[in-house]
DNA sequence: AAACATAACTTGTTATAACAAGTAATAATG
DNA sequence: CATTATTACTTGTTATAACAAGTTATGTTT
């Protein structure tokens, strides 16, 4: 039940109960929860917040509410109760799972035939980044990054510190954390089938698919500052696209 | 300014009004939002529909909030979901490559167990619409579509022309065929390992490692009205995904 | 029995109200 | 002048209330 005062809100509550509910299966999917009228009576709270609870429960991908006849529990694996997916980082804290990133290259270096990849564009200097992000203590992704020079040294200082702290990040979250901003994202999305040295890295068998992300980033004079290649096992950790079309 | 009854709710509008001077600048990255007090005024409703708008912002990554502070025009990130994902069709065409499509399948049956992919909603009948794309006369990908029954008899029709004249096309470009507006769509992307069958018909070792498509398709009024699961053999075929960001 | 109208549900939208809690500016105090 | 207390402002949480608008069940009528 819900507890007055002390810590926690109490639409949390409601979708803590509700989600437990809903994972043993108390509402299985497809069934119908009670009504909003019911749930109030039920836990003792107004309707405001159970529709809070309710719309978090949405935006999580466990329910959805249709018009006039009720609201449902989503056929949802663990992978689909995800939205709009971003980085890596935000990604595990959607979904409420722990993870971290660590640092297993770094590198500086003059500029080679990677600028070709690069557009073209031609810098004195790029930084090597290769990051692994791990969720539940197995790695999921790997990441292999050329960044241009003055950006690449200051997104490594943030990477050290979000290592130290035992945090889930990607190069996207080190933007953010050095203060700049992205124009544009190019990228192409392969499946290969991993190599050795990949396949070893990320604890599964030589030959399994895995997703390729090719991307380039831009900043918003369109210039390029980074070029990464993200390895991801779509076994471990699934890729969500949230297209809102208006 | 709000328009009082006929047709969009109240929220809707406000956040159409703010995501507008967002994007127009008016208020900068960076930049603190009206108070929800002020905000109140400038619409003349009430503080409920401005956080029904704000909560749409923040959920859409354009905004957010700190207590006690004030709300604030986010950075843009990746998550700002203006992605693009041109289809089948376009894609080949924007390349300048041949391209056909094949139907393979058609089959109208009762709503069954993929109603609940669906996310529960009782159709009388769908259609079950398979396609293979083919581009310079080799297979590279194979469409498997649920469509709900109205608009799949439609589709079907318009993809019969489409293939009788020889074009490249998925179901992304029969719904602008049968004049139907998309609202939303939710993907998720993996990779796998090709099965017997589907290695077969993609022309490639059983084993490859291909990529796999699911798809929702809900229209304006977030009603799901396809299913699909595309697979891709990005070998031959590669996918692009170009994300501007505000 | 079939067709229609009604009532009783459901979620969706919106208003008013109050207090909690974090933050910042201002006034009072040492 | 520096420190602290107060106040005013912000978002966060929660309650009550009412009507709109879909859906379903229950009627009533033909």
């Amino acid at each position: 039940m819900t507890t007055r005062d002390l810590a926690k809100p109490l639409y949390l509550q409601v979708e803590e109960s509700l989600k437990n509910d809903i994972k043993s299966k108390k509402y299985p999917v497809g069934s119908k929860l009670p009504s909003e009228k019911t749930l109030c009576d039920k836990f003792g709270v107004s309707r405001i917040t159970i529709r809070q609870a309710l719309d978090l429960l949405e935006n999580q991908g466990f329910i959805y509410a249709v018009h006039g006849k009720g609201t449902f529990v989503k056929a949802s694996t663990i992978d689909s109760n995800l939205q709009k997916i971003s980085s890596f980082g935000e990604t595990l804290k959607q979904m409420g799972y722990a993870g971290y990133t660590k640092i297993t290259h770094y590198e500086e270096r003059d500029t080679d035939d990677f600028e070709q990849m690069l557009r073209g564009r031609q810098w004195d200097k790029v930084i090597n980044l290769s990051l692994t992000g791990y969720s539940m203590d197995e790695p999921v992704v790997l990441y292999n990054s050329v960044i241009r020079s003055p950006y690449g040294e200051e997104m490594y200082k943030a990477a050290l510190e979000l290592e130290r702290k035992g945090e889930a990040f990607s190069t996207f979250d080190l933007y953010a954390e050095v203060g700049l901003e992205i124009g544009k994202v190019e990228q192409k999305i392969a499946a290969i089938n991993a190599d050795e040295k990949t396949s070893e890295t990320l604890g599964i068998n030589k030959g399994d698919a895995i997703l390729v992300l090719d991307s380039v980033i831009l900043d918003k004079s369109m210039q390029p500052i980074e070029y990464k290649k993200g390895y991801y096992c779509t076994d471990k950790y699934t890729f969500n696209l949230h297209r809102e079309l208006r």
